[in-house]
DNA sequence: AAGGAACGCAACCGCCGGTGT
DNA sequence: CACACCGGCGGTTGCGTTCCT
């Protein structure tokens, strides 16, 4: 049993790229393009394992790489995104162009993770300290964390509300119209410009920062599928779901304050307790991310 | 100034899902 | 259907740098 390596270990440079290494990897991809790992060594002239080159390629090599700090504003939707995602770095950074999921990890693990872990801590021991404070204010004081701070943070801030851990690719989702399934899809937001497959065009909302959402009426009288049939819609739940949701005025819609349990727990598990009239009606939004699995079970 | 502790980040590792044969 | 390959993911490690005493 077992798989076997992804190549030969013998007779490859290991650790920290070169520049010139840097500069026949960056060349060769840029002739011919990316993919074909494994091959890509032996045709570059690299002794390198595919991986190392590919992992090389996209946390430092690619040209539309942010380098310099992560902005406040980046942060913050860091902190957002882990609060619905969990360590599920590659769709976080999906949202962050030019952040690579590596380096979001690490910057959760170095810094995020923990702050968001102290201020629960604080929270729980003072529990009448003011709602909100300043990001300056969490900046100034820095201390130091322990030495096992890449895995102890991320996992123990993964809180009640993390999805899930693992990734999970979805690309299509099959939403067959059975009653228990539309109870939960009914008036679910959809983008706007990203048309279903079926062709229909859905009618939208408007976010109170002027986002179009598309509204998804999902009752049998409200929809133009046959129930007995299902349809298929191709989208990818990390491009449009989260990033328009996200894109709309989050803040509006829900507290995020890690230190305050309750409220986000009322709030995740049923955003629909917000509702002023113009934001979309989510019957849960967690939900809908966690069922995922439900949605490509079908 | 020196040495140890802590930090930050690039790189590695093992696993998994998708796809082709 | 089974298998192998490939690409991608999250978790973890290693090491150079920075900070503190």
């Amino acid at each position: 049993m077992g798989r076997s390596p992804c190549c030969s270990k013998e007779g490859l440079n290991r650790g920290a790229w070169t520049v010139q290494e840097d500069k026949i990897l960056s060349e060769f991809i840029t002739v011919h393009g990316e993919g074909k790992w494994r091959n890509l060594p032996k045709r570059a002239g690299l002794k390198r394992c595919g991986k190392s080159c590919r992992l090389r390629w996209l946390n430092y090599l690619r040209p539309d790489i942010k380098r310099g700090n992560i902005s406040p504003d980046e942060e913050e939707l860091i902190v957002r995104l882990h609060k619905l995602l969990g360590n599920r770095w590659s769709l976080i950074a999906g949202r962050l162009p030019g952040r690579t999921d590596n380096e979001i990890k690490n910057y959760w693990n170095t810094n995020l993770g923990r702050r968001v872990e102290e201020r629960r801590s604080s929270s729980t021991t003072a529990q009448t300290s003011s709602k909100h404070s300043s990001h300056s204010n969490e900046n100034n004081s820095k201390p130091r964390a322990p030495t096992t701070v890449s895995s102890s943070p991320a996992k123990a801030s993964m809180g009640p509300y993390a999805i899930r851990t693992k990734a999970f690719r979805c690309s299509k989702v099959r939403i067959t119209p059975q009653s228990n399934t539309c109870e939960n899809f009914e008036d679910k937001v959809w983008p706007a410009g990203h048309p279903m497959a079926d062709g229909h065009n859905y009618p939208t909302n408007k976010t109170s920062t002027g986002n179009e959402l598309l509204s998804f009426p999902c009752g049998e009288d409200n929809m133009n599928i046959s129930p007995s049939s299902d349809f298929t819609m191709n989208f990818n739940v990390g491009d449009i779901c989260l990033s328009d949701l996200l894109n709309s005025d989050f803040s509006d819609m829900c507290d995020f304050n890690y230190g305050d349990d309750n409220i986000n727990e009322e709030v995740l598990q049923d955003w629909s307790s917000v509702s002023n009239g113009v934001q979309p009606n989510f019957q849960s939004f967690p939900s809908l991310l966690g069922s995922g699995e439900q949605w490509l079970g079908e």
